[in-house]
DNA sequence: CGATCTGTTGATATCCTTCAATTTTGGTGG
DNA sequence: CCACCAAAATTGAAGGATATCAACAGATCG
């Protein structure tokens, strides 16, 4: 049943760049077949050690983040299930950042060869990832804009909205209402604010009616003037559907095959 | 001559990652060949229009930035001559970002063919631009770092750090000085902070002696002083070689590409 | 050589942090 | 089911880092 809902997360996820085809589909749930365990709060991957295979992120939630010098943590990017992580990083010689997670998670490891070859003879899916990981970079400046450039209202606003956003695109929101297992202080480390501080603003938005968020639930009750505080604009996340030009390649590609199949 | 520094930025940078064959040089080389001239201050690249196709810094100095509601600006990014930009960008139906000068900047345009071809055809030059786009990426989280969890006098500090090490990997930092045509404004929308904060922590930085910074040029007087107040760590950069097992691969796929041609 | 952009300075305001205590929640074993 | 414990959330008071505003000086450039 986890595994069904974590397939459909990525499928649900990829869709959102282009229609796949059904041999795509399998090839994705087959996949993210053999998944891996881990506990609650441990790490995935560590900072300073080489980087391990790409993965499926199948179900739970984790992040990346950096530990300081002095102790302070801060969040760089929240992993949900669909989340394909790390793409290219065995080109590098050891992680710069840790992966750890916050629930009970499982991951479905992905083999160097087996991305080699997703790219070299799947372009559809290939072509997929890469959009993927274009969102991912793209949520890195976003998150930067809001560091740089929102107030501590403005900042949590938008975090709320981007998990809500990120899960209605992997099928797993209900009516703008996520499970939402962080801690204060994993917001405010998220938000280079302190839990207190981000205390006081939750309370602020529970007060006005903007959302509820109790046992792990968050509900956006004024959408509209959430993004309004958040100024939050989803286009970043690049939902909509393919550019006209990339279909007619990727078709063009298909064809390639197709008739590169047929001279065999 | 411009033309010849530009090439040996993107050499030099790509180095980095691992030794170019000859070939390869003369085949970045020529892609740098027909360049396009942007004035200072202006865009190369809009919020919200199409991406243009991806190009290769090839002189001069430009950011990536977004324009907020109420007027203000969040740089993302600085490219400097040999940043290879916008991989993978003709996914997306529009920018998410704008690309604009700070000097009178050429690139060279890189038709989306050409990318394919490099990709499919030039294993080396492939992965060295996919490391060249993971150090992007990287650089992106270590600006959360910066604006999430370092205060000002770190975040000024951190980015002079950044500017100087990427000019020397480029090979146009001469003893930890460089060419900064930035204003202090330029500066404080890139940290998160004002152009009057920037001018006090600048003063202080040059009245301690850690840095000298007039006419548009930086220079670092007092390297492990700056490193210590930014927790600068230049392994975000991956600067070193490339891991031993992506060596093999790369000679591997040359080996079968030979062999390949040999078959013809 | 004047106009304009950039840098500099000082006074005041504010958002957010820090510190420290208290309450609530959630989990665990008896 | 209750007692207990640790973690998380909450509250209040005080302080500090950075913003804001406004004025002026200095640089740059046609």
């Amino acid at each position: 049943m986890v595994g069904e809902n974590a397939q459909n997360a990525l499928i649900a996820k990829l869709s959102h760049f282009g229609q796949l085809k059904v041999e795509d589909v399998d090839l994705l749930v087959a996949l993210c077949a053999k998944e891996e365990s881990f506990a609650p709060r441990t790490n995935i991957s560590t900072e300073g050690e080489p980087p391990r295979s790409d993965f499926v992120l199948t179900s739970g939630m984790a992040c990346r983040y950096r530990l300081m010098p002095n102790g302070t943590r801060q969040l760089l990017t929240f992993l949900i299930p669909g989340d394909f992580c790390d793409l290219r990083s065995f080109l590098l010689r050891s992680m710069d950042h840790s992966i750890g997670t916050i629930l009970e998670t499982r991951i479905a490891a992905i083999g160097r060869q087996t991305v080699t070859h997703l790219f070299a003879h799947h372009p559809r899916i290939a072509a997929a990832l890469r959009w993927s990981a274009m969102q991912e970079e793209a949520m890195l400046r976003e998150r930067i804009v809001s560091l740089g450039r929102r107030n501590a209202h403005g900042r949590v606003a938008h975090l709320l909205c981007e998990l809500v956003w990120r899960q209605m695109a992997n099928g797993s929101s209900d009516n703008h209402a996520i499970r939402l297992p962080l801690t204060q202080t994993d917001l405010a480390d998220a938000l280079g604010l302190t839990s207190v501080h981000v205390n006081r603003v939750l309370q602020e938005f529970r007060r006005d009616r903007l959302i509820t968020l109790a046992r792990q639930r968050l509900k956006l009750l004024d959408v509209p003037k959430l993004q309004g505080i958040a100024e939050f604009n989803r286009d970043y996340l690049h939902l909509d559907d393919t550019p006209i030009e990339v279909s007619r390649y990727l078709g063009q590609l298909e064809n390639d095959e197709l008739s590169a199949r047929k001279e065999l």
